[in-house]
DNA sequence: GTGGTGCTGTCAGGAAATTGTCAGCTTAGG
DNA sequence: CCTAAGCTGACAATTTCCTGACAGCACCAC
């Protein structure tokens, strides 16, 4: 399920974007101010980035967005209550990759959703080699061939695939992955990397995918 | 084990966030005034600050946490009492990477330290001649091929490739990479500089990146 | 030079820490 | 009540880490 990030400090609106997006199967994350947003950004899809914010301009924070390696495929949707066709023109220069002009109907906001996050990839399918995953039907492909994977690792495995190479502990990928109020051994996460394992046919010495970092934690391999 | 510099005058408040950073698994450094806090900076991987201190303005002690370069990256997450917008603006514009006003939610005070925390470690990207650290994936490179460093290895040479010239001490080294809880000899340093020499394909005589600076200790060679 | 002194480089074995794996317990859902 | 998933503790297999010993070198005094 693809995860939006909206930036709107109007709590009306906020709460507007909130109900529709939410409706049509998204999962919402939200932001007041560009301060706010800026730690949820990493676990966004697409960002949803109101023009004018309380703390600084949505350009800037798309600015610093851009100028973040990690974030420069990020999907972002501005919104503005302008229509003046400058605004526009300056969104789009500086990254944005659509616009919305307010008020907008809901049918063309979700329209427009769609057609970004099929367009950026992010819609719900990462490809790592011969290994698939269909994030919308939490449904994962070795080799064509559909694999039975559980909720948990099903979650897990998507979580280090969506950024191959970067190692993450074991206390990041509970709280990342189980959620913060999860509290347990970090030794749960290895449990689920060897079923994992198991199931994606690879040796943990030399794994295709999941590479352990002895004393640090594990990481997707990188395939390139 | 990140450090986190909190700088607080109200004892009540920063027993508080001692109390909650510190069973978060944080090493926290604490400061009642400016003037404590900037020998302490150093040993820092993120700064708490508070807006007013008894002797300077946070903004000033930002100011010049900002105006050093050996601390431009440097998290700072602000506190302050005051909810006004214009000091929202006016920490953020000056520097500030994340603001938190009083009174704050432990659980809102973790999650942006541990935002901040990872988005620093993952920015980091270091690169020193044919030698590059990346954070991130917690992995070396010499001349782009990649290096195969244990965990101790890898965060000794980071922490002394993040301050080229700098001579470190064999106890600062124990304190800085291994933790206050080691107890060992400082001559476990000498081994794993020789472990990193031989990786590193040199000549202890005539070192690239890792100088002995006999009766002091050890620093990452100065390639300007 | 020469010799002494202290510091550093190096080596190898044992200690300690980390991870893989297994089996069993608990829980949620049907 | 049954099944599957999730989690944990225990143990084994590795790997990493640390230490003590010794050799070698730099620096100093003479």
């Amino acid at each position: 399920m693809p995860r939006l990030l909206v930036v709107e400090d109007e709590p009306a609106v906020r709460m507007g974007l909130r109900l529709s997006l939410s409706r049509a199967g998204h999962q919402v994350l939200e932001a007041a101010t560009a301060s706010e947003a800026w730690p949820l950004v990493e676990q966004a899809d697409l960002v949803l980035l109101d023009w004018m914010l309380p703390d600084e301009p949505g350009v800037r924070l798309l600015e610093r967005l851009r100028s973040d390696s990690r974030y420069e495929t990020l999907p972002v949707l501005m919104l503005t209550a302008r229509s003046g066709e400058s605004d526009r023109v300056e969104g789009l220069t500086r990254g944005a990759d659509d616009y919305l002009t307010k008020p907008f109907s809901t049918p063309e906001l979700l329209a427009r959703v769609q057609a970004l996050l099929r367009r950026s990839g992010r819609s719900g399918r990462i490809e790592r080699g011969a290994l698939v995953l269909d994030l919308e039907r939490h449904q994962a492909y070795l080799h064509n061939a559909p694999l039975d994977l559980t909720r948990r690792e099903f979650d897990l495995l998507a979580f280090l695939a969506r950024h191959p190479g970067r190692v993450y502990t074991r206390e990041e990928l509970l709280e990342r992955v189980w959620g913060q109020e999860f509290m347990g051994t970090a030794r749960t996460v290895d449990q689920h990397v060897a079923q994992l394992r198991e199931k994606l046919q690879e040796n943990s010495k030399n794994p295709l995918y999941l590479e352990t970092l002895r004393g640090v934690g594990y990481r997707f391999r990188e395939s390139a």
